[in-house]
RNA sequence: GGCCCCGUCGUCUAGCGGCCUAGGACUCUGGCUUCUCAAGCCAGCUACGAGGGUUCGAAUCCCUUCGGGGCUACCA
């Protein structure tokens, strides 16, 4: 016992990273702070075609923003690096190179067009696909012959009869035969490694002591430890594995641009607090064993451990999130609520950022906290405070031009005018005296024409706490102007 | 097709042989509260995929079956 934890999360960002992958990093994250071990954070960039510098950046800046933090990998080093696998290619060619000396590996020059060939014959014939080992045993006359002909060869690892087992920590025992585990290929014939390669060199090397991932890669670990057979690690050196359940979509298979937003960018312009979307993802093939469900980042490390988690795939459910979003913001102090908001206003143009304006959000925020569910809607929620040319929703017009309505409006505009204090309880005592008290109307139908009056809509946060952050002037000037339409 | 993984309310889950006439949360429905919208509170709807075993007793163990998913690349 006593080995220090080391676990990693090693995407391979050929795209936005997604629900899926963060909460594989979730897990990761969690684990490592759970066990107060080391959490590594690398990036495999061997398929140059499809990983570019932008998307690598945004998984870094993403990670960060969700405060999933890494002691290990880019931006913060370490004693294991590089962490771009696209850095580390010399130390991959001479594994390869050893692999081949030892005759664990072998060059294979097989065409694409003859393996294809190949896979076709074996599914017609409904064996198992796979390379048949034509390149196993070459003789030198044979690859004097195939090198002639100008053909480029593959490294390929040589599977021995025989069977992987391994115990999986959410699965448990796992078996392949390895009459199902073809040679694979570890080096393309260009020279470049493949992840079948790079992911076990790195693992070892990084000194990795658990990998938690995806359940996608659970038939690639016999070939896994393949490799770490062929490099002489001890089998109680190999790492733990524990491969996590599929978040899918709303609907049918995994998740997917169609099936719901996918990329964490799309969350968090849509006003989602990290700390919720952390908090969901957790509830996605992980439960603490009891009931509770709203927990914090430091409870989720307290409490994670990998035996709690499931084996069976999970859907994702936006409207789950929006209600754990709505209990994270809701929770958050004036000060945290304000650091949230501001760049959502300034972004929808509501104010530029002075002071004065700063203070009137700060002052108004506590009325419309607990009705907004994301961070997009403060603008939408403030902006009768702060618009320079008002106007009442056009779908509203019509409900204050009634008789009623107008007199509900020429009533207010004359008890409220005399007020020398202009607050909440003094703008409910004066329209409650005179509209519900003398004009003895329903509360709902004499304050909406207010509503609307004065915040332009019929849905606004509560009205006399509105009408005191807008101040005394402007509503009056709302009213008067409501009575001419 | 082959190999592998998976299967409790619509969804996320609790459950690890008797505490289960299956609990919680989200959603939905109804109600209370109420200046709108929320929030809050109360109530309701709805599940152990199917079939066989094992057992005094099964959501929990075994088998079969059906269903879903992954892999089957010079992707990861």
């Amino acid at each position: 016992m006593g080995k220090k934890v080391k676990v990693r999360f090693a995407p391979s960002p050929t795209g936005d990273l997604h629900v899926g992958n963060i909460r594989t990093a979730l897990f990761d994250w969690a684990y490592a702070r759970h066990t107060g071990g080391t959490f590594l954070f690398r990036i495999e960039d061997t398929d140059t075609t499809r990983v570019t510098d932008e998307y690598i950046q945004a998984a870094i800046d993403t990670l960060k923003w969700l405060g999933l933090n890494w002691d290990e990998g880019p931006e913060v080093g370490g004693d294991n690096g590089p962490y771009l696998q696209s850095q580390r290619l010399d130390i991959y060619a001479e594994w390869a190179q050893k692999f081949l000396d030892q005759k664990d590996a072998y060059h294979c020059y097989c065409t694409p067009a003859e393996l294809e060939a190949t896979r076709e014959a074996q599914r017609a014939a409904n064996v198992a696909p796979g390379y048949d080992g034509k390149c196993r045993d070459l003789t030198a006359e044979q690859i004097a012959a195939y090198k002639a002909e100008g053909r480029e060869a593959v490294i390929r690892m040589r599977m021995p009869e025989g069977s992987t087992t391994f115990v999986d920590e959410i699965r448990g025992e796992v078996s392949f035969d390895h009459k199902f585990v073809p040679d694979f290929v570890l080096v393309r014939a260009d020279g470049s490694p493949l992840y079948t390669l790079a992911v076990a060199v790195d693992d070892i090397l990084m000194k990795v002591t658990h990998v938690l991932r995806g359940e996608d890669l659970l038939s690639s670990t016999p070939r896994q430890i393949r490799v770490y057979q062929a490099m002489g690690v001890k089998p109680e050196d190999y790492p733990v594995f524990a491969h996590l359940p599929f978040v899918m979509g709303q609907d049918n298979a995994k998740l997917s641009k169609r099936n719901g937003e996918v990329s964490i960018a799309w969350y968090r312009e849509q006003g989602y607090l990290p700390e919720a979307i952390c908090n969901y993802l957790a509830l996605l093939g992980w439960s603490p064993g009891d009931d509770r469900e709203n927990i914090t980042m430091a409870e989720l490390c307290e409490l994670f451990t990998v035996e709690k988690v499931h084996s069976s795939p999970a859907r994702f459910d936006m409207k789950k999130l929006e209600a754990i979003n709505g209990d994270k913001i809701r929770a958050l102090t004036p000060d945290e609520f304000l650091k949230w908001s501001l760049p959502f206003l300034t972004k929808a143009g509501i104010i530029t950022g002075t002071d004065s304006e700063i203070a009137l959000v700060k002052a108004a925020l506590p009325i419309i906290q607990e009705r907004i569910v994301k961070l997009n809607e403060v603008p939408q929620m403030l902006k009768f405070l702060f618009i320079k040319e008002f106007a009442v929703e056009a779908d509203s017009v019509s409900k204050i031009t009634d008789d009623v309505s107008k007199d509900v409006l020429k009533r207010s505009l004359k008890e409220l005018e005399p007020l020398t204090t202009w607050n909440h309880d003094s703008i409910e005592a004066a329209l409650r005296a005179c509209l519900i008290e003398e004009m003895g109307l329903k509360p709902r139908i004499a304050f909406g024409a207010v509503r609307i009056a004065t915040t332009g809509s019929t849905i606004s946060p509560p009205l006399f706490e509105s009408m005191e952050l807008l101040g005394k002037e402007a509503s009056l000037a709302r009213i008067a102007a409501a009575l001419t339409l």
